[in-house]
RNA sequence: GGCAGGGUAGCUCAGUGGUAGAGCAAGGGACUCAUAAGCCCUGGGUCGGGAGUUCAAUUCUCCCCCCUGCCA
């Protein structure tokens, strides 16, 4: 089976990186541990996009030149990810001589097929903002507001990209590919939107005049590649696109790779961007049916019911929560508390109570308990003996449940609901410990045998814990193993997860707080 | 105006053609191994409004209202 390939959006580099950036890329890495864990090769590609005006703008602003710039916005990026233990295979960077070379290319073969043009265009034009002006621009006097400055109309010669060509094939396409994206109710928006504008060719290029921070074009240098194909292409040319004719090293097999499995994108660029632009854009290059990506789309956080946004003051972010919470704390949250596709609210009195009642209380105490008790009664030692019950069958079903579970719905990336499976076994345990009194068993020499099986028990659901959440929350959980004296062995899958993961006899070590309580100021 | 999503317990949200569920919050109780954690019990909702289909609708159909987003 080819490598299980996942990407995402690559992030503009002109801001730093907020929440919104940290739930792509932490459900990004969430699916390719999962993946992995079921035994699939992965490669997981995330980056940055760092040309364009926006970049050379504010390079300008801030006295620098566009690479010096846009290196110190990407060190955020990448810090962050460190930081957050989202482990990536390849780095996309636009800036990137490799990608580069491959942008070219694949202009250059789009032009030799007459996929390309040039034409000349005529508009408003805002000397200040330098950019063109639409009717949507227009203040409600129907005139171009202060903030545009001086605009005057002028005409510009640009080469454009024949997407009408490949609107009928897209509508067919997506017709007859119900799992082109997920959620599929997105779907609609795309037809609607092919149905109204598909007609309308893509504008390629800037004038290098106005726009030098880019990507020339091979066939015309008085002009810059604009946007979509240089920032689209990053999910070929760093999987190996055309990797022989550009001379590019260090890259995977493209023949191996792609299709992508899942590109992972916010619903605010999958119309037109990915679901139009990208998929006609392939489709030009020669690329079959059986050769298009897969779209994962995702919601957005909202901020207590309000938009995330500079100008509301309301970004929250993700570097100091991940200090405060711990990364897995973040990480944790931001998978849970929001369904994949849809979007979700952003509460920071919330985000401490679940680290407090579900990492702390649930999960880490449910450790800490059922450590202490085995030290204290058994010296660590555990016995998996003879004796059984009612009790003990009831919590190894809910185990076998909740795996089942758990698998269906990471595999429909449904992560929020693997989360909620896995948690049925930290319940369930927790009630265990209260009905079956381990504590009390303890003092009584006859009830030795259940004893040693409750202690038994409550450590194997951990072990299993330990597996499941191990994509979420993978640091936690390795510390978890180690306080359980239990390491995955290399090359463990998931289908190897079996009841009976510990010897009789197996010795467990001591225990820490895994999640320690956090204070919050309402206290 | 068109399209999409949503309108279910105080809050955040699941969910299903057969007299509503979870987590949190609130109230009460028993326990003590544990991170004053965990466990048990309780309260409370005419599932946005109306009509239709059906033996039966919160779940299907139609109309309307409200919120959000995109497009025009």
């Amino acid at each position: 089976m080819k490598p299980f390939y996942i990407t995402t959006a690559i992030d503009y580099t002109n801001a730093p990186p907020h929440i919104g950036h940290a739930y792509e890329k932490v459900l990004a890495d969430v699916m390719a541990r999962f993946q992995r864990l079921q035994g699939r090769q992965v490669y997981f590609l995330t980056g940055v996009d760092q040309h364009g005006q926006k970049v050379q703008k504010s390079a300008d602003a801030a006295g620098l030149s566009p690479q010096a710039f846009v290196d110190g916005i990407t060190a955020h990026f990448t810090s962050l990810w460190d930081k957050l233990n989202v482990r990536y295979d390849g780095w996309a960077a636009t800036t990137d001589p490799r990608h580069k070379r491959v942008v070219q290319a694949m202009l250059q073969k789009l032009h030799n097929c007459g996929q390309l043009y040039k034409k000349s265009y005529s508009g408003h034009y805002s000397v200040r903002q330098e950019q063109f002006l639409t009717d949507k621009e227009r203040g409600p006097d129907g005139n171009f507001g202060e903030e545009w400055g001086e605009v005057v109309e002028i005409e510009e010669e640009n080469w454009y990209f024949k997407l009408s060509d490949h609107v009928e094939w897209l509508q067919n396409y997506i017709r007859s590919h119900p799992d082109f994206i997920t959620p599929a109710f997105r779907t609609a928006d795309v037809l609607n939107a092919l149905d109204s504008s598909g007609g309308q060719d893509l504008c390629i290029s800037r004038p290098a005049e106005r726009l030098s921070w880019g990507i020339p074009l091979p066939f015309d240098e008085r002009f810059v590649n604009y946007v979509w194909f240089d920032a689209l292409t990053n999910y070929i040319s760093f999987a190996g696109y055309l990797a022989d004719e550009c001379g590019n090293e260090g890259l995977p097999r493209f023949a191996d790779l792609w299709p992508a499995d899942a590109e992972i994108i916010g619903k605010d660029i999958l119309v037109p961007a990915h679901a139009i632009y990208w998929m006609t854009m392939l489709h030009a290059l020669g690329f079959t049916d059986e050769q298009m990506p897969r779209l994962i789309v995702h919601g957005w956080w909202n901020i207590k019911g309000a938009k995330m946004s500079k100008s509301l003051g309301n970004v929250v972010d993700p570097n100091s929560l991940a200090d405060q919470l711990t990364p897995d704390g973040l990480r944790y949250y931001l998978m849970r508390d929001i369904a994949t596709g849809y979007d979700s609210d952003f509460n920071d009195e919330r985000i401490l109570m679940s680290y407090n009642k579900e990492l702390a209380g649930g999960l880490g105490n449910l450790l800490n308990r059922s450590i202490n008790m085995a030290q204290k009664y058994r010296n660590g030692l555990l016995v998996a003996g003879d004796y059984d019950d009612p009790e003990n069958a009831a919590l190894r079903q809910t185990v076998t449940e909740s795996l089942s579970v758990y698998s269906e719905s990471m595999n429909a990336w449904a992560i929020h609901d693997g989360i909620a499976a896995a948690w049925k076994i930290v319940t369930h345990a927790n009630a265990f410990v209260d009905s079956t009194k381990p504590f009390s068993l303890a003092k009584d020499p006859s009830q030795a045998a259940r004893l040693d099986s409750v202690l038994y028990h409550l450590a194997e659901a951990w072990v299993h814990l330990s597996v499941l959440l191990d994509p979420i929350i993978p640091t936690a959980m390795a510390t978890a193993r180690a306080q359980l004296g239990w390491e995955m062995p290399s090359g463990f899958v998931l289908t190897d997860l079996k009841w009976g993961m510990l010897q009789s006899g197996h010795q467990i070590n001591t225990p820490i707080p895994l999640f320690p309580r956090l204070e919050t100021n309402a206290e």
